[in-house]
RNA sequence: GCGCCAGUAGCUCAGCUGGCUAGAGCACACCGCUGAUAACGGUGAGGUCGAAGGUUCGAGUCCUUUCUGGCGCACCA
């Protein structure tokens, strides 16, 4: 036994300082700090000067919290799309945003100051000063988590331009996105229109969604009679004839919106009926009649006729209090759960109500004042009141006409103002809007309100669909209908909100009431907001913000305006508008490129930033700001349910981070169908760290056996490698290695990155683990150190790694860099300095038989172990070879299957094993393990083949 | 309620325009190696392709309906 140990030092065996163990959790933040420390990110972009641009933006993540996994999930699909582009050798210069502005911030920081009691100093305060103190508030909270967020991004290891940064609420930005306004101003697509709002009369403000609070409240619940116009026509739609004047009976819970009622809606498939109900003729829905006739206590019921909705639709009615006729309308949100089937329609009071007086051409009609009063359109008997008053008025009212069937309290949740406490309403005030059917040119001041259409322009609407099923790409393509699917539906776009954490809408109100605002005056303020940022708005008087501004060279100046008289107004954008006016805040602002390349972001963003980007792009550029989009879906749990803190299945990033590393996240990120849920849960990082640690073994043993290499030139290698016969394992492993590169790249190309994960995971666990590395170990330990056949060997795993480095990077940065510097050397080039390897080799088809032939001797094997053969060393081969093909491959079978000896047969029809223990085997070598037929006993005194015996020199 | 997407072995996924006994990796079981060793190699057992109808000589693949889950929208007057 000592005898054959003392053989071992004659071998060449690996030797490595790559660990097995990545210990990735401590040396992530190591290599960051170098990257840091050695200017790697400027050494990159400096070997990318002269080279191709690849325009690629990111999406802003909104400044609030730390990253969640969605997050990682996102940042790492968008660096692998930066360092492939990278490794492509295009230039990426990637910048990284934040988007800062919205309630969600506001919302959190006006928390914080009820909780600290801070707010009530602010109530004290003016308006302007008032505002600017949230607004610093805010503008802090936001600093303080681009800063987290920005270095939990890092320590992804993403790569991007993290020293310049865009925030939407950098005074540069704010400036841009003012400047795409003054774009869809000039082109006339922007408007003002009344739209009906949460309203909060105590504070005189309009309210989101966030803000309210729904508590319970006692209201008047009341069933009232509409007058039928024209009774003839009420007739026939039901097909009746009748000598009484039918009603439309309605209800509601808020009588006070009764005076702006403009119109009742039906559904157009449900069935209406005609009944007597005590002696007056009254129509509700079919379905509701029982119900009703219950609630108001009506004793004689007697149905006449009934008529679908549709048969009612254009009837009209006479106002029961106000001088005017209306029409039944059609809605498709009516339902038979509440009420008569016949909705109250005012379209300044509610948010269907005022979608379907759009569409049916009514006033957005809305007599009450920002205090909670009736105006001077209202009737006498209600000017003046609030209209908490006017319910019992309006009741009142009509109890003594005679329109008031029935009248009961009615308990039900009602929004409140979530800082007040008080009820608020839905009141119709005036708001911004972006037109997706105006055609441009029809209007290049807001003041120009009226849409004449005379101009052959297209819309946005049009312009976006054209667009959508044209130019641009989908990754993947069912993104392209669901785009179509929300542009063509999409309303026109509500600009403003009547907040102060955001960007002022630079509008000022004129002495008379008009409102100032073209797209010169615009630029002016923008010019303005680039130097101060948009605190200015608040703290500079109009003369101040206008000081750019010359009225005299403004076409759309209106005719007497006195800058010095000018009021600022109050309203704010849309967080949305301003992070769909980055691709001119950044990309063409900064120089960066426009259009892009590519937008990436959650199927969400369908509906927000991709949309909300193209719009604006469009208006003003006519281009789309992409040229393709790729969406990823939603992080489910293993049970496929999303994702929440309160279902307590929400993966913390920093836990993954700390178990398992960024790189194996990555990997993780990169082997994903990101098209559709992706499931997420530790053990799929478990699995993910197992093919990891496969991956990194595979490079650790290619690694290993180059310790004694020399020290080849480029070329050298290459033709080493590459030059070896097509029937050898190295030419064998060279046309795989082609192809596995070839692969990649078109994954990578195509953002499968799937793909390439699969790819580079086969290709080291199959061609490289499995087969390669098992077959090449005899040569590479057992041959002569300079042997040609163990350096070629030696040259073929240099390639690979030189492969592998590059293929792998831009997933596993950290790792790849790791193996590369294991391989260069500590002087090596900065891996991301380099561009693919570029394999010029072909994959010989023949391997196909020879690898099948393989895998039958392994099943031999296997059959033999249940006969006698324990170590496939100990067996000699017969393998069937009938055409012969197999012929010049004989010199690698051994090897390849992994036994002492392999004869072909032409004759033979099945794999046959012979025991080279028995009689008539072969001796086996103490320094290879191997029975080649060659073993006899040297000078030495030990056991040699003769490959052997001249290796050691015996 | 509407639009889009997904549902194939325990898990993650391939299966293109319909056509050989439905594939891969992981996990699992068993075996081997002990000179990649908290590594490595081999073999094997796992599926009524969410369900029900239909078209077809033939469907995981096409059509209809349905169930489950995800994203978005709408609804709650």
């Amino acid at each position: 036994m000592s005898d054959t140990r003392d053989y071992k030092t004659t071998l060449n065996l690996p030797k490595t300082a790559f660990p097995m163990k990545a210990n990735l959790a401590q040396a992530e933040p190591a290599t960051l700090a170098r990257w840091q420390k050695q200017g790697v990110s400027a050494a990159i972009t400096a070997s990318r000067v002269n080279a191709p641009k690849f325009v690629f933006h990111d999406g802003p993540p909104y400044a609030n919290g730390s990253i969640h996994v969605g997050h990682l999930l996102n940042k790492v699909l968008k660096d692998l799309v930066v360092r492939s582009a990278i490794m492509e050798g295009r230039g990426c210069h990637y910048v990284p945003g934040w988007d800062c502005h919205g309630l969600p911030i506001e919302h959190r920081v006006m928390t914080g100051l009820v909780e600290s009691g801070k707010a009530a100093k602010l109530e004290t305060l003016s308006d302007e000063h008032r505002r600017m103190a949230i607004r610093r508030e805010c503008a802090a909270y936001a600093a303080k988590f681009i800063k987290t967020q920005a270095a939990q991004m890092q320590r992804l290891l993403t790569l991007a331009d993290y020293e310049n940064p865009y925030f939407t609420m950098q005074p540069e930005y704010e400036a841009g996105t003012l400047e795409v306004f003054a774009g869809l101003l000039e082109k006339g697509y922007v408007f003002r229109q009344l739209k009906p709002v949460h309203w909060s009369i105590a504070n005189r403000t309009a309210l989101a969604e966030a803000e309210l609070e729904y508590e319970d409240r006692v209201d008047p619940s009341i069933y009232v009679d509409f007058e039928a116009a024209d009774t003839s026509k009420v007739d026939s739609a039901f097909g009746v004839e009748c000598d009484c004047k039918p009603s439309f009976m309605i209800w509601t819970t808020t009588p006070w919106t009764l005076p702006a009622n403009l119109a009742i809606a039906v559904h157009p498939r449900h069935k209406y009926a005609l009944v007597e109900m005590d002696g007056a003729l009254t129509i509700v829905a079919a379905e509701m009649l029982d119900k009703v006739a219950a609630v108001v206590g009506a004793t004689a019921v007697s149905k006449k006729a009934e008529a679908l909705g549709s048969a009612l639709v254009g009837l009209e009615y006479r106002h029961p209090f106000c001088d005017r006729t209306s029409r039944i309308v059609a809605a498709e949100y009516v339902t038979m759960e509440d009420g008569t089937g016949l909705v109250h329609t005012a379209p300044g009071h509610g948010d269907d109500d005022y979608r379907t007086g759009l569409r049916e051409g009514l006033e957005i009609y809305c007599p009450v004042r920002d205090d909670g009063t009736f105006d001077e359109t209202a009737p006498k008997w209600l000017q003046g009141k609030v209209v908490w008053d006017g319910n019992a008025l309006v009741i009142e009212h009509l109890r003594t006409s005679g329109h008031l069937v029935h009248a009961l309290q009615f308990t039900h949740s009602y929004p409140h103002d979530w800082r007040s406490r008080t009820p608020v309403i839905f009141r119709a005030t005036e708001q911004w809007f972006i037109g997706v059917d105006r055609p441009a040119g029809s209007g290049a001041s807001a003041n120009s309100a009226a849409n004449t259409g005379a101009t052959t322009s297209t819309s946005l609407r049009a312009m976006a669909l054209e667009a959508v099923s044209k130019t641009v790409k989908f990754f993947p393509e069912w993104g392209r209908n669901r785009l179509r699917g929300m542009l063509e539906s999409r309303p026109d776009w509500c600009i403003s909100r009547q907040r102060s954490w955001g960007l002022p809408i630079p509008a000022f109100r004129q002495a008379d009431g008009s409102v100032f605002m073209t797209a010169a005056s615009v630029r002016a303020i923008a010019d303005c907001v680039k130097s101060k940022g948009s605190d200015a708005w608040f703290t500079l008087a109009p003369t101040e913000l206008l000081a750019a501004y010359d009225a005299s060279k403004d076409p759309d100046a209106p005719k007497s305006l006195d800058i010095a008289s000018l009021a600022k107004m109050h309203d704010i954008f849309d967080v949305w508008f301003e992070a769909g006016s980055s691709w001119h805040s950044v990309m063409r602002q900064r120089g960066v490129g426009f259009p892009s390349a590519l937008y990436l972001e959650g199927s969400d963003q369908h509906r927000g930033w991709f949309q909300l980007s193209l719009l604006p792009a469009l208006g003003v550029t006519g281009k789309p700001p992409f040229d393709a989009l790729v969406t990823h879906g939603f992080l489910v749990d293993k049970d496929g349910r999303k994702m929440s803190k309160s279902l307590g299945n929400a993966l913390e990033v920093d836990t993954l981070l700390k178990d398992y590393g960024a790189e194996v996240a990555r990997w993780w990120v990169s082997g994903v169908a990101y098209d559709g849920d992706i499931r997420i849960d530790l053990d799929y990082f478990k699995v993910a760290g197992d093919s990891y640690r496969k991956v990194r073994n595979t490079l650790r043993f290619l690694l290993s056996n180059l310790f004694d290499a020399p020290a080849w030139s480029d070329e050298e290698v290459r033709a080493l490698a590459l030059g070896a016969p097509p029937e050898s394992l190295v030419g064998w492993l060279m046309g795989e290695l082609a192809q596995l590169e070839a692969e990649a790249r078109a994954g990578y190309a195509a953002y499968d990155f799937r793909k390439v994960h699969l790819a580079i995971f086969n290709f080291c666990n199959e061609t490289l683990s499995a087969i390669f590395c098992a077959a090449a170990k005899d040569r590479l330990y057992c041959d002569a150190a300079n042997s040609p056949r163990r350096r070629t060997t030696q040259a073929a795993a240099s390639v690979t790694m030189e492969v592998l480095c590059r293929l792998l990077a831009p997933i596993l940065p950290h790792t790849a860099e790791e193996a590369w510097t294991a391989l260069r050397g500590e002087n090596a080039p900065v891996l991301f300095t380099q561009t693919h390897y570029g394999v010029k080799a072909n994959r010989d088809a023949r391997w196909t038989d020879v690898m099948i032939a393989c895998a039958g001797v392994s099943k031999a094997i296997e059959v033999a172990k249940t006969t006698g053969i324990d170590n496939p060393l100990d067996a000699a081969v017969i393998i069937p070879d009938p055409h012969g093909t197999l012929a010049p491959f004989l010199p690698e079978l051994a090897d390849l299957c992994g036994v002492s000896q392999v004869t072909l047969d032409r004759s033979a029809t099945s794999v046959v094993v012979r025991d080279l223990r028995q009689d008539g085997g072969a001796g086996r070598c103490d320094r290879s393990w191997r029975r080649d037929g060659t073993v006899r006993v040297r000078s030495d005194g030990g056991a040699l083949s003769d490959r052997d015996a001249l290796a050691v020199g015996v």
